[in-house]
DNA sequence: GAATGTCCGAATGTTAACATCACGACAAAC
DNA sequence: GTTTGTCGTGATGTTAACATTCGGACATTC
């Protein structure tokens, strides 16, 4: 969005990092359910290149939290305990915390209105594994706007744990999920535009908690 | 200490940690400045393994951000901006206001009298570089003592930079850090150890005050 | 003379073969 | 019957050679 008429980025990336982005997104589709084995000599012939690669991109899943490994031992997917989430929740609500205040008072209107984009796609999404991708996206947004580069790599630390503890909320509340996300999230945008930091502090913390207790206290009309 | 009688964890590491912990040695110790190039085939050599170990170690260290490497470019040392100095602080302070609250409200007694244990270890310290590292590990020993997984390698991730950060403060105000900060911390243990969660998060704050200051206001009697 | 094009060197990216290790099954011993 | 020791399998850890790419130096062109 109106990078002041910059040209694009144009880095060239390596075969790591698509592998990764290859693997993450089976993962997220299910091919790789949480506790499975990623076995490299596996993954590099599916994928057609050598193992240096693979390992290369376990790594930086690794580092996403998406994967664990041990030594001469391989890597699993990640699976999420209740202390998982928990975890998740608070460190994320730290992080969010954070990149709030910034937003509200340091972002340019250009990253105020990416955020009002991502709020607004949400609207025409019917398919709930799009809405979750919105929905990080969303907080990705939120995130670019703060302007913090180590807060952000914080988040992304997190993030695909997120996106996968928000994968296993599917099925559950599922018609409430997509009727009223969207709106919600047209609020904390519009929080953010007014800068009003206190509401945005406090739509942020309903919001996180909504995700969160559907695990714990699942609603018994569904 | 006393896990509860529990043996040591007993886990092998293997090369790359080894070369990544060397690395890291070497650039704490100066052998490496701040932009300067780190060569695979240089480490390899000076390591005595092969290249893969120091690809691994490598991305490691990027993982802690003391690292910054582009495609076919390679990997120099991080150099900290007044611009990186101030996201660290931020970040730092909404990490560690979390495990503030999470140490007043779940420590273990054990765990405390480890945070306790590293604020005494600061009173015999006399080299500069060696009250740095007892600096990071006090800190160190209070995101243990938070028991949060996710929250400690989120700390991890800017540990090495704050150690970078601190190593550029020596030799400014070196008397008064030497002389106060061991007080200051046993302060921050005494806080904790009383569980007053306002009076620690007061003091945590001041603690990352001093150190920051440093920079933009140095002393005019040193 | 400034700009453009081409080439060379040096570093990283990638590959495939080799060495090492952990886990499980099976057998022997107490 | 439980435990301990051994062995084989299949994976990861490591290595060294090959391929690709970047940056700068030099020559060329207008």
């Amino acid at each position: 969005m109106s990078e002041q008429g910059r040209v694009a980025p144009a880095r060239r990336r390596g075969l790591a990092d698509e592998v990764a982005d290859r693997i993450r997104e089976a993962i997220f589709a299910g091919t790789y359910a949480p506790g499975a084995q990623l076995r490299e000599v596996e993954l590099a012939g599916a994928l057609d290149v050598s193992r240096g690669p693979v390992r290369e991109a376990l790594l930086r899943l690794e580092r996403e939290g998406l994967v664990r490994s041990a030594w001469h031992r391989g890597a699993t997917v990640t699976t999420l305990s209740p202390a998982d989430v928990a975890e998740l929740d608070s460190l994320r609500a730290a992080l969010e915390q954070l990149a709030v205040r910034q937003v509200a008072a340091h972002a340019s209107d250009d990253d105020l209105a990416t955020v009002e984009q991502a709020a607004e796609r949400m609207r025409r999404v019917e398919d709930e594994h799009e809405m979750v991708r919105c929905d990080i996206a969303f907080h990705d947004a939120v995130y670019a706007a703060a302007r913090h580069r180590r807060l952000e790599e914080a988040w992304q630390a997190i993030r695909s744990q997120v996106h996968l503890f928000l994968l296993t909320r599917i099925g559950v509340r599922s018609a409430d999920y997509l009727a009223h996300i969207p709106e919600e999230h047209r609020e904390l945008a519009a929080a953010l535009r007014a800068r009003d930091t206190e509401r945005a502090l406090t739509l942020f913390a309903a919001h996180r908690l909504h995700a969160f207790d559907v695990l714990t206290d699942p609603d018994p009309r569904t």
